[in-house]
DNA sequence: CAGTGGTCTAGACCACGCT
DNA sequence: GCGTGGTCTAGACCACTGG
């Protein structure tokens, strides 16, 4: 707690945050440029600079050459999300993991999973649905659809013993990632599955991954709403990391 | 798409990110000092160190002082999701926005918000119960109980013309701010209000902020869950921002 | 075209926490 | 203790873009 072992740049960062949240600065506002600001703070210009790009990354202000920095829109909070491997998430609730195959299939993807993979409409691609317990009890239910294009050698992988988004992870690259997280009822065949009664919320998280423009895999990982909940902390100043 | 174009912290960054996707790097393996891998790519030190510290940032890579950097387990994704204010969620869609104040009233928490506020469990807060349409369609179903010890403002508050949420975002600075993500059942009450059926799924966000440790709100966002999606993009590499 | 942010360098000192 | 990452400086050049 000692003030002097607080880094100058995030003693930069809190003291623009608390104009900002004090209303002292507002808005659409101009703020100083980072020369300007360095002189004020006595710093180099650089630690000006990882305190304003810091707070560009949280949303708090958009920057633009020429145009400088500015407050953003208020109320814009963002926020780090880690979304876990199944298994992963299982063992570190003290529960063993298990997950089994229900089906492993090559078939044109129809719907959502045609529209997130972006193939071509008669293109086929591999299909594969599975569920992960926690000690026996159903955890998640995975549906997923791998593009053999980009990833040929899924067409003769066993998941016996790896599961496939583990064999993915290992297997391909990907440069672009897309999630998305909604909640939605179960119908017969999903409540089934996941020893629940139709009806019940589900938690889906949605995961696209592309390598170069090109769709890699479209998963839909659903979990009973009851046991589910996704956290995210945000520290915003007084803090480090 | 110039490769000289790219900054050379992200070309660090890539290609030490391809090296872990491809397995050249496996999870607990530790990767060169800073100091040696500026010299291998010819560069200052603080170069490396920013492509370092932003996987570190990501998960990707986990740093201890002395011990060195290693590859995280594999498959922990950390992206960055934007919680917006509703109003600007609403008008983003093209529709008009609209609030109505449904309660108000000074009371003791009961049960999570208790827990979430983390006051005396005689103490009263201020409880407000509000609703958010979109177009005339309800869009938003919010829960929210204000510490009044912290922002006793508050108590005197009129919502007629301003929401609580941009109320509070005004008013109070915080810290600290948490978020849970769920999906429940909508009960009688729920469902009536945000115009749907009992049973139906919905969307829950939860929000909790502190200042110096002092709980501010805690807020439960209620959505039906047909029309609600949230969504998270993340570049990991080749990509600015 | 000129001002702003974006990146980079070649140093330096310090704090933390393995060994 | 000592090696590692964390931060910082005082410069520099460049890219973008608004005026």
């Amino acid at each position: 707690m000692n003030a002097s072992a607080e880094p100058a740049y995030l003693k930069i960062k809190n003291e623009l945050l608390n104009r900002i949240r004090q209303g002292e600065l507002r808005p659409g506002d101009k703020i100083d440029h980072e020369e300007v600001m360095a002189k004020q703070f006595s710093c180099a210009r650089a630690t000006v600079h990882r305190a304003i790009r810091e707070l560009a990354e949280e949303g708090f202000v958009e920057r633009k050459r020429r145009a400088g920095t500015r407050v953003a829109s208020a109320g814009t909070r963002s926020t780090r999300v880690t979304i876990p491997l199944v298994r992963q998430e299982i063992e570190a609730r003290g529960a063993s993991y298990r997950f089994k195959m229900l089906e492993q299939i090559k078939a044109v993807p129809t719907g959502m999973a045609s529209a997130a993979l972006g193939l071509d409409p008669k293109a086929s691609a591999l299909f594969l649905k599975s569920i992960h317990f926690a000690d026996d009890t159903p955890f998640q239910l995975e549906e997923r659809w791998i593009n053999l294009d980009m990833v040929p050698q899924a067409a003769d992988a066993s998941f016996e013993t790896i599961n496939p988004n583990e064999w993915l992870v290992q297997t391909s690259p990907y440069s672009e990632a897309e999630h998305f997280f909604s909640a939605e009822n179960a119908d017969k065949e999903q409540s089934d599955l996941l020893g629940l009664n139709t009806g019940d919320a589900l938690f889906v998280i949605e995961r696209r991954t592309h390598l170069n423009g090109n769709a890699i895999t479209y998963a839909r990982l659903m979990h009973p709403g009851a046991n589910y909940r996704m956290a995210a902390k945000n520290f915003s100043f007084s803090t480090k990391n």
